[in-house]
DNA sequence: CTTTCTATGCTTTTT
DNA sequence: GCATAGAAAG
């Protein structure tokens, strides 16, 4: 008996394949993970490889966290050698070694896309491009994709001769690389663009990790890029074993630049590259999977495979056709609440998933309106909230201060009376004697023509200086106490006294916690947290790597924030013509932008173990308009033998009160353990959040966000209580007393 | 320099 | 329908 038992015959082949390059090709739902890590636990049980040899990369941290856990359990110790990261993050692992080979330093900042739509917004005023032709979003997505084919500002300048569009773009391409460089900072692209610089100028260091990584496995493959696809044939240069794992039919990332005939030649770049196909499914019944099936065999540019499953034929899919939106997110609740009262169901059995996040809106009304409990993950991000990036800026300038661009978002937030004159009279002197922002305020008594602003700008300056100094001496807790007090941030919310700046507060407070998770896990790994560690692990994350499987919550996510995940019960809406298919792919006339929006929906229909469930609406608000869509031809694409409910005609008249027909709720704490208490407006703060608090250990407490918690733990941390909640929605939290806004309960 | 009003423009978004 | 950016007014 061994671990390889529990694996089917194509699964052990793949396993047991090591040396050279091989294709899996794993459908939805085949165990393309559990085959990745026991691949891993075989070459370190064969001594083909020691832990640190072998590196697997994936696109998510989400993937690599769950990869990692799941090879430490297989292999116990020396697992945590094996290295597992998302393409990203190791990328800033070798440039933060060596950048300085090829030019630049060490210390850089991570510009997101927000940070890249400011320079260009500032590029088209200095080069007096119409913003009306040109927008920021177009121009970054123009660079990105010069940086995806490894075409620097140079080359595509050269490819963009004569085309009066393309040669605008070069214009800002090179601005927008400078003020990079001047700002000492790289974004998402560059870490990838610049790591192939690297090891292409310098075969010395590209050496070294070939001669290190002796085995070298991809995750989700059809979703590489033309770098990405560079550096991994880079990296297995040496030895030449490269294992990467994919599915062509999920390839939904094309706006991103993903190049789905990485997976396609695969074997024409490797010519003597093993195929193994997965082809069991052990996730879904056989009319999922069949349905599934029948959806993408209309698409002409793939593999040939068929994914089968032993399991059972379980229940028909469900339709429905609502009369609207709101009626349509109705019965998605409704339907969940049945299933969790009288079909022994959960709620984070059940996931919401749509094709845009506007639709979101009127599911979150209705589930609040129900008290069921949920989670929306995408949209905006929390790190794109205004006032996390306000105090993220601050800390980025004490961190780096040459980042102009965070100096300015911060140097008058809160008010400080300092306006755009002044500072483009400091922009100017900048620029004229070549020094950075930040340098020109250290020097601002040389600034000319600047009267009483220059006092104000001593102000900001000596905040900066004496935060500066304070991150010296203090630990990092402490520290951020310190910024949002000198900042006068915190004090400027507060007195704002609106349920939006509680709002602000809570997710301040919010962020403070990360923080203080951040330098409690460097602490146990025996490791100095520092500042610059936690500015790239936020740089570097995304919402759905946050999500936790053992809160009791119905989860809504776009149809690409699902893929990898699986739930018993799915909901697919908004299934129109219009909607999803979008607009967008539907005018441009081109087959191949239905086939990514079909392969969406076969990502979506996968994601489904048991019930799936497909509603389209005959009338949807959009953009302010209501619209009257055809129902989406990819659901006609089902046979309807697979369905119950009608499509065409649609005999489901549904009206709200119809639905009051389903049996009544109860009283809750019947049928779960624990109450739950969802999202409410936000209450009141405690006015003058003083140092004493109303509440113990042990207590309820209720959080305006997270609901009600139990307090676990309360210590004194700095200016403020360090309080440990345990919620029942979203797990442990650590939090300020003073930010969070808890209130005793009962 | 700050506030308030009007116009505009909107898919998806692993990092 | 909503959020955001830029112009106009205080």
């Amino acid at each position: 008996m061994s671990i390889y038992d529990t694996l089917n015959k194509e699964q052990q082949e793949a396993c047991f394949y090591t040396e050279g390059a091989l294709l899996l090709l794993a459908g939805a739902g085949s165990g393309k993970t559990r085959v990745l890590t026991h691949r891993v636990a075989y070459l370190i049980e064969k001594g083909l490889a020691q832990p640190w040899e072998i590196m697997a990369i994936t696109f998510t941290n989400k993937a690599a966290k769950e990869m990692r856990e799941r090879v430490d359990s297989l292999i116990g110790h020396g697992g945590q050698d094996v290295w597992v990261s998302t393409f990203h993050s190791s990328c800033v692992r070798f440039l933060r070694r060596d950048i300085d080979l090829i030019g630049y330093d060490k210390n850089f900042t991570i510009y997101d896309t927000d940070d890249g739509k400011r320079i260009i917004r500032e590029g088209m005023k200095l080069h007096n491009i119409d913003p009306k032709q040109f927008k920021e979003s177009g121009v970054l997505s123009a660079i990105s994709g010069a940086k995806n084919q490894l075409m620097g500002p140079d080359a595509y300048k050269q490819s963009a001769a004569g085309d009066f569009r393309k040669e605008k773009y070069a214009l800002l391409y090179e601005f927008y690389q400078d003020r990079l460089k001047k700002n000492n900072a790289l974004d998402f692209d560059d870490l990838l663009f610049y790591t192939v610089e690297l090891f292409r100028l310098r075969p010395d260091v590209l050496e070294r990790y070939q001669k290190k990584f002796k085995y070298v496995m991809v995750d989700e493959y059809q979703d590489t890029n033309g770098v990405q696809f560079k550096l991994v044939s880079q990296l297995a240069g040496g030895y030449k074993n490269l294992c990467v794992v994919g599915d062509d039919d999920q390839s939904i990332y094309k706006f991103r630049g993903a190049d789905i005939t990485n997976i396609l030649d695969f074997e024409k770049v490797y010519k003597n590259a093993k195929v193994i196909k997965l082809e069991q499914n052990y996730r879904s019944t056989k009319t999922i999977l069949d349905a599934a099936n029948q959806v993408i065999k209309n698409n002409s540019r793939r593999k040939a495979k068929r994914l089968w499953t032993d399991n059972e034929t379980g229940e028909p899919i469900t339709f429905y056709h609502t009369n609207n939106e709101k009626e349509e997110a109705q019965l998605v609740v409704d339907d969940i609440q049945d299933h969790v009262l009288n079909q022994d169901k959960a709620y984070n059995d059940h996931a919401i998933l749509y094709r845009t996040n506007a639709q979101s809106r009127v599911l979150e009304e209705r589930l609040v309106y129900a008290n069921v409990p949920y989670r929306i993950f995408g949209g905006t991000n929390f790190y794109q909230r205004r006032e996390i990036k306000d105090v993220l800026a601050y800390l980025r300038v004490i961190n780096n201060s040459v980042d102009d661009l965070a100096v300015k978002r911060i140097i008058n937030v809160p008010r400080r009376g300092i306006g755009a004159t002044t500072i483009d009279k400091i922009n100017a002197f900048a620029q004229s004697s070549g020094m950075s922002f930040f340098e020109a305020v250290r020097q601002i008594e040389h600034v000319p023509g600047l009267s009483r602003a220059e006092n104000k700008i001593i102000t900001f300056r000596n905040i900066i200086y004496n935060l500066k100094a304070s991150l010296e001496t203090l630990d990092l807790m402490p520290f951020m106490e310190q910024v949002l007090e000198a900042t006068g941030y915190m004090k400027d919310l507060k007195a704002e006294d609106t349920d939006e700046a509680k709002g602000r507060i809570e997710n301040i407070g919010e962020l403070v916690s990360k923080l203080a998770e951040f330098e409690l896990s460097r602490k146990e790994a025996g490791e100095t947290p520092t500042l610059a560690g936690f500015l790239e692990e936020v740089a570097l994350i995304a919402d759905i790597d946050n999500m936790e499987n053992n809160n009791d919550v119905v989860v809504l996510m776009t149809l690409h924030s699902a893929k990898g995940l699986e739930f018993p019960c799915v909901y697919m809406t908004g299934l129109e013509d219009g909607l999803f298919p979008s607009y967008m792919s539907i005018s441009t006339g081109s087959e191949d932008d239905i086939e990514e929006e079909r392969r969406l929906c076969y990502v979506g229909i996968t994601r489904a173990r048991e019930q799936l469930t497909m509603i389209a609406s005959k009338q949807r608000m959009m953009h302010g308009q209501t619209q009257y869509n055809a129902i989406s031809r990819f659901l006609k694409e089902i046979p309807e033998d697979l369905l119950e409910g009608k499509v065409a005609g649609s005999s489901y008249t549904s009206d709200i009160s119809n639905t009051s027909a389903l049996p009544k709720r109860r009283d809750k704490s019947f049928f779960k353990a624990t109450p739950y208490q969802v999202k409410t407006p936000a209450k009141p703060l405690p006015s003058n959040a003083n140092l004493s608090l109303d509440y113990k250990e042990g207590d309820l407490v209720k959080h305006s966000k997270f609901g009600v918690g139990q307090v676990m733990a309360i210590e004194p941390g700095g200016a403020d209580y360090q309080v440990t909640v345990n919620f029942p929605s979203v797990g442990k939290k650590k939090l300020l007393a003073g930010l969070s806004g808890l209130k005793k309960m009962g």
